[in-house]
DNA sequence: TTCGCTGCAAAATATTTGCATTCAC
DNA sequence: GTGAATGCAAATATTTTGCAGCGAA
């Protein structure tokens, strides 16, 4: 499928290339409206379907009920704040040994795997 | 809070418990209404939060938009089917030393993680 | 008897679908 | 012009809340 550059998607895009860590679709939908882009919620659906779809976002859920997303970036994992909410990176580690483990144990083929560490971000331990 | 062994209760924590995989509400509720005991929907969320919040279960999310419960176990992982949906699980790693890395270099306190592996069961792959 | 549990109705939240119209290329 | 994107309304899926009555301990 041919991808179209409208307002909406660039709109939608920047706002995921300029985010500091996932956002979910309300968020997003909160930013437009507040550049005065009423883009409809539909709309922003679609396009997180369509790029994710296309592989340019990556998908998270952080046990609140609802996917995040962010552009797409290298392989990292997520340090997610109990207290505070916010999510920041951490470098990836490939897990490479534990992979083959599983492999050579389970007969699993991984494709992809997905790390989050819950707890308290240096700022709220205080 | 004092927590008391109601019929419903008792059904839903022992489907829980024979589950060979983490389970979500509509399974429950299906299985309920199998056996005939037309528990509500509600009482089964209410369940599930109680025994959650009470250290009894465990939840996840595996990107389906909805949450998973098991009983909780030793400490370990999930491998996700992409194509049949099975469930299995993988003997815990604890990541220590990633951890104490993450500790050291950006002084986030980790209380969990939670770790799933996406791909091929061995069935899958043939 | 008390406090937790349940059912029913309704609401809240997150996401998807149908359809007609509009727009990017 | 064609296929993709959009808006609106409506629907679906998951989960939560209010309230009155019931039941386990």
């Amino acid at each position: 499928m041919q991808l179209k550059n409208t307002p909406a998607r660039a709109a939608i895009s920047n706002f995921l290339i300029n985010s500091k860590e996932p956002v979910d679709a309300l968020q997003i939908i909160n930013f437009l409206h507040s550049k005065k882009l009423n883009t409809n919620k539909v709309t922003v659906y679609r396009n997180l379907d369509v790029l994710y779809k296309n592989g340019l976002l990556d998908r998270f859920e952080f046990g609140e009920g609802k996917f995040r997303y962010e552009f797409k970036k290298n392989h990292h994992h997520h340090l997610v704040c109990n207290k505070c909410g916010r999510v920041e990176d951490v470098a990836g580690e490939y897990l490479t040994d534990l992979e083959s483990k599983i492999r050579r144990q389970n007969g699993f083929l991984i494709k992809s795997h997905s790390l989050e560490f819950y707890g308290l971000c240096r700022r709220c331990q205080k």
